[in-house]
DNA sequence: GTGAAAGCGCTAACAA
DNA sequence: TTGTTAGCGCTTTCAC
C-alpha cells in the first residue's frame, strides 16, 4: 500500500540510495536510463515523500506554529488568510493554535517547540501582565526558533509585524481636517499614556496630535473610564465599551465649545457616543462628526453607517509569513508596521460651520 | 542544548531502552532506584519526546488536518478550542486551514494530505455547490483518512457533529409557550424548505412546528428573500439579513392578527425587525417579543439585549477532534447533534394579552 | 532488572 | 556509476 523509497528501489533494481539523488535531482551522475526508470517508477507508484522521516533526518519540520492569543477573533481567519497567502508557494504548513489563558499560551507553545517548527508567528495577549513573557522569551532563545511577532510588542528582539496606529490617527484626523474640521476631538482609552501596557491608545494619541500640530489645531482629549482589563466576559467588554462612548458625550459637552468631529479609540465607542448624541438631539453628522476605529462588521450597518478604519489582518498575516521565512533563512527581516484601511461611510462629513444645515 | 532518551540515558548511567520503558510508564520491574533516579533526570533536563520521531516510529503523522470553510469566523476561535481540548491529553497537532474559495479548499484539503494527516475535520461552505464535493469524497476514499464533518451535511458516509437547529428551534418555541405566547411566528429563510443547500433554516422550521403542534398551535412563517448565496462581501451579507428583518415586519402587520412573538433565523434579522418594530410604535417586547439565533456579540448591547441562542462551537469542537480520535483508531463514531445554548435576556416576555402595559 | 539490537523512511559521506 | 553504511529519536522484542 505505502510506496516508499524501499519499494521504489526494489521494482527499479537498484539501491535506495540511488533512488534518493535521483529523487532529490541530484541524479545527473546516474545513467539516463536509471534516473528515467526510477523517476517513471516513482511516478507510476504515486511516490510521496514522507515529510516526517525528512523532518527527523533534517531537524526540521517544515511547519510553521501559529500562536493566537488576543487577536479579535473577528480578524484570526483574515490573518490565517494572509499567512496561507505567504506560503502558499512553500512546502510549509500552519500549525495553529488559539490560548486563551496564560497557561494555555505556554502549551501551545511547548507543543510548537517539540513539534519542532521551524519558526513560529506570536500573537501575546495584549495588556495582559499575566502571561509569563520572560518564558516566552527564554524558550525562544534557548530553542533558537525564529520568530515574528504580531499585533504587539512584547517580546523584545523578536521581529514585528503590526497595526500602524499611529499612522492610521494621522490619516484619519487629516481625513477629517480635509473636510473643514476645527475642533476635532478624540475620545480614547483612560490609560492611553501608558506606552507599554496600552499602546494602541498611545499610538493613536500620537498620530492624532501630530495631524493637528501640523495644522496648528490644538488637541482635545477626553479619555474614557474602562476596565475590560479586569473581566473576561467577552459582552461584558462591548458593553464596556458602548457604555464608555456613551458617557464620553458629557465630557464633549463640558467644553467651551462642542467639536464639530470625534475621533474614537473604538467602533464601539462611536456606537455609544452615536446613542448619546440622538439623545441629546444631535445629529451625526450633521452636528457632530464620528469616526470610529477597528471596522467591525456592525459599524457597516448602523446608523449612520460609520466611517471607520480596519486592521489589515490580512496583510499583516501575510508580511509576517513572509518575514518569517526571511527569518527562518537566516535573514533577519525588517520590523513592519501596516495602517489601517480607512472606510468611509457616512458618520462623517463637511462641519456645519454656521449653523445651517450642512452641505 | 537537545535533550533526548540518550542525554537521559548517559546521564543516569542505564541504557535508552531502559529510559524508554520508565518514561513511558512500564517501568515496574526496574529498581525502584533507577526509576526515581531517570524521572528525576528527565525532569530535571525538561526533557520533551520528540514527536518526529515517534510520528515516524508509529506510521502515523499525529498531525489532524482542520479544514474551515464558512464556519462564522467568530465562532472558528471557538471551535478549535473545543479542538485542542479534545487532543490536548494526546500527541496530535492541527493543521488548520482556512479556505475562501472553493479552489482554496481543495488545495488545503491536498496540503493535509500531503502531510499524511491522521485524521481530518472539514467544514464545507454551506450552501456552496460551487465546491466540487465528488472530488473531495473521492479523495478521502483514495487516501484512506479518517474524517468528521462539521457544521455541515455535505459528505456521505462522513461521520457527522451538528448544530442541532430542530432541538434549538423546539427549546425556543417552548419557551416562548411557556412564557404564555399563543400566536407565535417565524422569520426565516426564504428558501427554509431546501432542506439541503438550507438545511439550518429547514431545520430550525421543523423544530419550530413540532412544539407549536405539540401545544396545539398554529405555525405562522414569513419567509425573507434573502439573497446573500450570491454576494461575498461580508457587510453586505450582515446588511441583507437586517434588511430582510426589518422588511419582515410588513408580513407580520398583513396577517389577521400581530404575533405575540417572533422567532427569527439569525439575530441580524432580529435587529433589523426591532428597528422596524421601533419605528412603528411597537415595543419590544412589550408589545412583541424577539429571539435571535446566533448568539453575535452585538446581541448583548443592543436594545433591549436580545434573547438568542448561541452555537455551541466550543462543544463542536471538542466532540468532533474527539469523534475523531474514535475514527482513527477504527471506531466508527456516531453522529453527533448538539443543541445551541439559550441566552435569556430582555427582547422575550410574557405577551401583554390584555392590551395593558405588560407585568 | 537491564541492555542490545533492529527498524520506521530518509539522507549523505564514503566505498567500491 | 552505484551501493554500503551510519544515524536522526523512539519503541519493543528478546537475550542476558
Amino acid at each position: 500500500m505505502k510506496v516508499t523509497r524501499k519499494t521504489i528501489a526494489e521494482t527499479a533494481k537498484v539501491s535506495v540510495s540511488t533512488v534518493g539523488m535521483i529523487l532529490s535531482g541530484q541524479g545527473e551522475r546516474y545513467h539516463a536510463d536509471t534516473r528515467q526508470r526510477v523517476l517513471q517508477i516513482a511516478a507510476d507508484l504515486g511516490y510521496q515523500p514522507s515529510i516526517n522521516a525528512r523532518a527527523l533526518r533534517f531537524q526540521r519540520s517544515l511547519l510553521l506554529g501559529v500562536l493566537i492569543n488576543a487577536v479579535n477573533t473577528h480578524f484570526a481567519a483574515e490573518f490565517l488568510h494572509g499567512v496561507q497567502d505567504a506560503i502558499a508557494a512553500t512546502d510549509y504548513s500552519p500549525l495553529v493554535f488559539f490560548a486563551k489563558s496564560p497557561e494555555g499560551f505556554e502549551q501551545c507553545m511547548d507543543r510548537c517547540l517539540n513539534r519542532h517548527v521551524d519558526g513560529l508567528l506570536i500573537n501575546c495577549v495584549a495588556g495582559a501582565t499575566e502571561i509569563n513573557l520572560e518564558g516566552v522569551i527564554h524558550k525562544l532563545a534557548d530553542h533558537a526558533v525564529p520568530a515574528v511577532e504580531v499585533f504587539g510588542h512584547f517580546l523584545p528582539a523578536v521581529p514585528k509585524v503590526n497595526v500602524d496606529n499611529r499612522q492610521t490617527a494621522e490619516l484619519c484626523t487629516r481625513h477629517l481636517i480635509a473636510q473643514g474640521h476645527r475642533r476635532i476631538a478624540l475620545l480614547t482609552h483612560g490609560r492611553y499614556e501608558n506606552q507599554s501596557l496600552h499602546f494602541d491608545a498611545w499610538e493613536q494619541a500620537q498620530g492624532y496630535r501630530d495631524a493637528l500640530q501640523a495644522a496648528g489645531l490644538p488637541p482635545i482629549i477626553i479619555a474614557c473610564d474602562l476596565n475590560y482589563a479586569r473581566v473576561h466576559e467577552p459582552s461584558f467588554v462591548e458593553a464596556d465599551f458602548t457604555r464608555a462612548g456613551f458617557e464620553g458625550l458629557a465630557g464633549l459637552l463640558a467644553l467651551p465649545q462642542l467639536p464639530t468631529a470625534v475621533l474614537c479609540y473604538a467602533d464601539l465607542m462611536a456606537f455609544g457616543l452615536n446613542r448619546a448624541c440622538r439623545l441629546k438631539g444631535l445629529e451625526v453628522p450633521a452636528d457632530i462628526s464620528l469616526f470610529g476605529k477597528g471596522g467591525t462588521a456592525l459599524s457597516a450597518i448602523v446608523n449612520p453607517p460609520l466611517t471607520t478604519t480596519r486592521p489589515p489582518a490580512f496583510e499583516i498575516g501575510r508580511t509576517a509569513a513572509a518575514n518569517l521565512l526571511l527569518a527562518i533563512r537566516g535573514q533577519a527581516p525588517a520590523d513592519a508596521c501596516i495602517a489601517e484601511t480607512l472606510l468611509e461611510r457616512q458618520s462623517t462629513a463637511a462641519p456645519n460651520i454656521h449653523g445651517l444645515p450642512a452641505k
